[in-house]
This record gives C-alpha cells, structure tokens and sequence, in this order.
DNA sequence: TCAAAAACTGACCAAAGGTCATATGATGAA
DNA sequence: TTCATCATATGACCTTTGGTCAGTTTTTGA
C-alpha cells in the first residue's frame, strides 16, 4: 500500500514547497509587508489551499525559523567540534555566530523574530503545540552552548573563567549564554544603522566587544 | 497676545492626554492589540482628533517611546554621577540598566522598540523627522554610556581595560555598549521565560553574565 | 463506472489603520 | 451683538489584509 506513503510524501513536498515561496516573500519584504495573497501567488496556490497546510501567518513564519535554526545549529556544531578543549570550543561558538550572522542573515533574523517578535510569538502563546517545537530547537542551540562553556570551565582551558565560584557555574552558562547570544542579536538589529551612519563593519564592532569578555 | 500661548499650551496638555491615554492602552494589551479606536475611546476624543496630532499609530508609539526615554536617561545620568572614577561609573551603568529593567519594564520595552520592532521603524525610515527625534535621544544615552567607558579606561580605574590597544580604543566604547545593551535586551525578551520554566529571576541571572566581562 | 474522500478555489467576511466632508466652537472686527 | 473666518473635532466611510467556507475539481478504490 505505498499510496497512502506516497501521498503522505507529496503533502509534505507541497509544504515544503509552500515554505520555499514564503521565503522568498518573507525575507524580500519583511513579516508585516508580506502578504498572505503574494505567498500564494509566489507558491502558485490559492490563498485557502495555504490555509489548508499553514494554521495561520505566524505558523508559516515559525516553520521558516526552524529552518533557519537548523542552518545555524549545523553551523554551531561544526565549528564547536573542531575545537580540541573548552576554550577552542568557545572560540568555535564565536566563529558560528559571526558566520551565521555575515552569511545567512536572513535566516538569523528568521530565527530571532520567533522568539520576540510580538507580531509573531503573541498568537504562538496560544498554541502549545508551535511554542513546543520553538523551545525544542532553541533548547538545542542553548545546549551546544551551554556545554562548551561548562567544559572550558571545567578542564581550565581558559584560566580566565578560573575565578567563577563553583556554585555559581549553573547560573554561568545562562548568564554566558545571554550574554553572547544578546550581544550578537543586538548587534544584528543596528548593522544597518552602524554602517551607513558611523560607516563600520559590525564585525569589527563585535571584535571589539569581544575584547571586553573574559573568554 | 497671550491667546496665540494659551492655544499653543492648551495643543501640548492635548497633545500629552492622547499620549498618557494610548501608554494606557499600548501598556496593556502591547503594540499589535492595541487599537486605535481603543486609543481615542481612552483619550476621549474620535478617531480622527488622534490623527490630527499624531500622523500614524508609529508616530504615537514613539512618542511613548521618546518619554520613556527621558527616564531612563535621568536614572542613568543620576548613577553614573554617584561614581567617583571611571570603574565607578561603570558599575553605575550596570546598576541603571538593572533599575529600568525592573522598575520601568514597560518603558524599557518602549525603549527598545523604537529601534527594533519592524512594524514600527518601517515608517519611521520614511520619515526623516520622527528617525531624527529617535536617533537623538539614543545617542544622548549612548554618549553617557560610552563616556564611562572612556573614562575607565583612560583613569586606568579599572586594571582589567588596561590590556586594551589604544587605537582600539574607539571601537571599544561601542563595542562595551553593544555587549552591555544586547545582554539586558535579550535578558528582556526572555525575562518571562526564564522565570516560568527555569524559576530563576532574572537579575540573578544579569549578575552571572556580569562575572563574565572585564570590568 | 461512479460514489466518497481529499485537495483546491476564490468570493466573501471582519478587523483595523487611516481619510475627509461636514459640523461645532472660538476669535476678532464691524 | 453679529457675523465671517479659522481652528478643532467628528464619525461615516475607504482600503488593506488575515482568515473562512460553500462549492468545485481531482483522486481514490470498490
């Protein structure tokens, strides 16, 4: 009986499909600029037949953020594997975040909207099942993470972090965490501003906060 | 001619009811909820009265935005003037961002929006005033950041900056503001979810990030 | 071959931001 | 006091857009 496989597959192609021509849309005009008829149209379904695969706006938005999360995830491991200790899989995590910031930014700005956006993550509220894969994948980014710099604690590759108290290392990795993931968003949101009024390249700016931390 | 005065003043304490009418509303039920005949039932005017002092819904937020401004710049000036030295100063920024956080959450969230909630800078790009009035108000806030940093590193009052190359000086400052301002924005986005799935509060959690950083 | 199920369509609805012709009220000169 | 003028205010109305649903077309399986 591969029909009802064979159908299961198309439907998720033609989801799959739909989520291409979102893109699109979604990263050439922005979430509120794009319209539900131009993603149709792109998608060269009618606006029902979306409806038909995509709950709402913001479901359609979130399934383009996971993928975006995926991208980034893949990056993330990657560079933190190539690191040999803690304090390489830190710099690793640096690394990561430049890439997916100079190389996908739209996917990064995909990836932030899902989680504070309150166009977006408003309706997300409502519907457990969304804000359950959202977590999951953020969850799985913070855990990349938060390992990394648990381990360049523990083995003392960066005697830097030395002077942390044990008892507060918990509390470290999430602190750690948003310190580096708030100053990357952050910087995300003024690249634009940062280049056209004080003409710099926002690596630089990073490279330079960097120089601030301990690690 | 006292009228041509009295009108003028009589257009500004409107001008200011609409204001603490739609903070009402946009306080709320947050930017997306919030309506605009809401606004007008709360101020007590029609709809078309708020048109005739605000251009759009954008230039009303901002408007909030800018007076929330206003404080936290008077909480800002008030701590780094407590410090005595450069790392002092330092200190009093972390200690203001600390206070809006937790006492004025709703004026920071304003604060933020203004330079990062497409929905608003969409059509504030289109409009050179309001981008003018913003971008003022941010750099006066960023100049007393960055003149702390300056003069911690200069009054060598914080050993740990002493590291940092001179020429390198400049990019630092912004770098410093972009590390501290991304980490209690994104500690902002994440508040609600910090304490209702990890129950831990947020600023014990800001105070992890801190033993992170040089300074 | 055909009835039932699945997939699809687009006219339609409602909410909300924004406009404008009209009405109301204050001002100042005759 | 009267009246023309200008500022202020109103709310019916327009447009856009996310979302729905009755009806049509296509696919399936007996």
């Amino acid at each position: 009986m591969g029909i009802a496989e064979r159908k299961e597959r198309e439907k998720a192609q033609k989801k799959d499909a739909i989520i291409d021509a979102a893109e699109k849309v979604f990263f050439a005009k922005g979430y509120e600029n794009a319209t539900m008829d131009e993603i149709a149209e792109e998608a060269e379904y009618s606006k029902g037949t979306i409806y038909l695969y995509f709950k709402n706006k913001e479901e359609l938005y979130i399934a383009i953020s996971g993928r975006s999360a995926d991208i980034f995830y893949d990056l993330l491991k990657e560079e933190i594997d190539k690191g040999k200790n803690g304090k390489e899989k830190l710099d690793g995590i640096k690394k990561a975040y430049l890439r997916v910031f100079l190389e996908h930014p739209n996917q990064m700005q995909a990836i932030l909207h899902a989680s504070r956006y309150p166009a977006i993550t408003d309706k997300m509220l409502n519907d457990e099942t969304t804000r359950m894969q959202v977590q999951e994948k953020q969850q799985k980014l913070q855990g990349l993470i938060l390992s990394a710099i648990t381990m360049a604690i523990e083995d003392k590759s960066a005697p830097e972090l030395a002077s942390i108290k044990k008892e507060d290392l918990m509390m470290t990795f999430l602190g750690g965490g948003i310190l580096l993931e708030g100053m990357y968003k952050h910087m995300f949101d003024i690249r634009d501003f940062c280049e056209k009024y004080y003409n710099i390249k926002p690596e630089v700016l990073i490279k330079a906060a960097y120089s601030l931390l301990k690690f």
